[in-house]
DNA sequence: TAGCTGACGCAAA
DNA sequence: ATTTGCGCCAGCT
């Protein structure tokens, strides 16, 4: 453990209800800009329930992989009403998609 | 100690 | 606009 990854889990653990945050976001606020693929793998290790992992997901707006699975993962953002932190910009547009059906 | 993998991101085609 | 390939940092074997 080193103190990236220390830093990684101070940064997710202070995201609010409702806020989300990308990989690159949160690799970049630890120190490493380049190591969003660290943060990914951190948690994944770690999987602490004190760390909302999930609100964590990819600068592309997707939710991203999952310990539960990306499904759950979704379920859980859009149950929040989760938005991006930086910005309103795309206003998580997975959100309101519904791959299953109308 | 060295090499491979991975919950990703960006550039090019 | 979408899809494919490559690069990166940290962790694990």
């Amino acid at each position: 453990m080193s103190e990236f990854s220390i830093k990684v889990c101070q940064i997710v653990r202070k995201i609010p209800e409702g806020q989300v945050k990308s990989y690159r976001d949160v690799a970049r606020l630890a120190g490493s800009p380049g190591g969003y693929r660290a943060v990914g793998s951190i948690m994944r290790k770690n999987q602490d329930l004190s760390i909302p992992c999930h609100r964590v997901i990819k600068a592309n707006g997707e939710p991203g992989q999952y310990n539960g699975g990306e499904k759950e993962k979704e379920l859980r953002l859009i149950a929040e009403d989760a938005r991006l932190d930086s910005g309103c910009n795309i206003k998580y547009t997975i959100a309101r998609n519904c791959e299953g059906g109308h």
